[in-house]
DNA sequence: CATATTTTATACTGAGTCGCATAAAATAGT
DNA sequence: ACTATTTTATGCGACTCAGTATAAAATATG
């Protein structure tokens, strides 16, 4: 029904995705050929080609999917009742997702492997400065919250703290990637947080 | 007196690593081609291999030339008499070098570009990881004077108030790259330490 | 001036890499 | 069974890149 006629296709296309994002985790951009991206799919060449463009188009397609996990990985967590509930979740779901999972694959894609084609290319530019940029808001809003709920004094400066949370994230993203083991970036993760809510509560 | 005999080099060393540093800022490691760096250099590649080795030496060179740079901005900034003075020297001058200087290069050449080679190249990963290291145990131990002055409560925790300052620089450097200006970044900068110490100080 | 030594300049090679062209295989409709 | 359609499989051509061989240039020494 959904295909129509012609020879099945031999592939997932998320399924494809996601091995392609382990791989450009790996490798990074530039360092990651189109012939290891088929050994890693299970496509061929020709496939990969006309399923997802060429090797920009299917690197965006590839951040477009991650960006989509950890979007719903931030509403998850951000949807908890109490602020150090919601912000702890946060940071330890995506300490999880950051952490070597099954050999290698670490740190987020667009924080550690985009950011290095951003100075170059514009749209990648782009596409970093906006996932900052939300992520930093998301929080922002959560924290507004937080003070209307009384759980924040109202003079706080949301807007440097959701920074201060986003910048933890970007950290605990390139000490994945430089080899710190899971264990020691959630004990990192848990500590921002309680010393980020003792700063905002400080004032 | 320093060069024997033979025909005279028409390249200074560390103007050359200089050129490769902003190349390699630009690039990222694997889209830099040796054809790129002999231009930006001046050097032909037979004088960059005999000078420098291979691609990936000539990288661990240009690094460790990067790093000998931040080295001495920390230290600087470190020696402040006043722990917020510090604190402040440190994220302005570490904003200041990774801002766009005329033109582009950008953010910091191991927290954004050596990190992308770290998962597959374990050399790459120890400097990775021994530079986060390194600066987080130089932040920490100032804090720890800043404990012996006062200036600070015994009780806190200068380990994790140092990560968090090492995370803002993370954090500052990967905006950089994707585009923040320096006004904006000096700004975050300066809420961020103002943070943290407050936070510091609320125990 | 002749020779040894060091650097620069040119060019080559061998190994990838990307994108696509072409052919084979597999399925739906008639 | 035959045709149309979609995907897979194989391979090719143009190009780029890293590293090096070879020749030319420039300087010190004797």
């Amino acid at each position: 029904m959904s295909s129509k006629r012609g020879r099945p296709r031999e592939y997932d296309p998320d399924r494809a995705l996601d091995a392609a994002i382990a791989l450009f985790l790996a490798r990074g951009y530039a360092a990651t050929t189109l012939d290891a991206l088929s050994e890693a799919t299970g496509m061929q060449r020709p496939s990969l080609y006309a399923a997802f463009g060429d090797k920009r188009t299917i690197f965006a397609s590839v951040v477009r999917r991650f960006q989509q996990r950890m979007s719903a990985t931030l509403e998850e967590a951000l949807g908890q009742d109490h602020l150090d509930e919601a912000l702890s979740a946060l940071l330890v779901k995506v300490t999880d997702i950051y952490s070597p999972r099954d050999g290698l694959a670490c740190g987020c894609l667009v924080f550690g492997v985009a950011a290095v084609e951003a100075v170059e290319c514009e749209v990648m530019r782009a596409t970093v400065e906006g996932a900052i940029n939300a992520l930093d808001e998301r929080i922002r809003s959560r924290l507004a919250r937080a003070v209307e709920d009384a759980e924040l004094p109202p003079q706080c400066d949301v807007q440097t703290l959701a920074r201060m949370v986003g910048a933890a994230m970007h950290s605990i993203s390139l000490r994945a990637r430089s080899g710190a083991s899971r264990r020691s970036l959630l004990a990192f993760a848990r500590k921002a947080v309680a010393m980020v809510l003792a700063g905002a509560r400080a004032l």
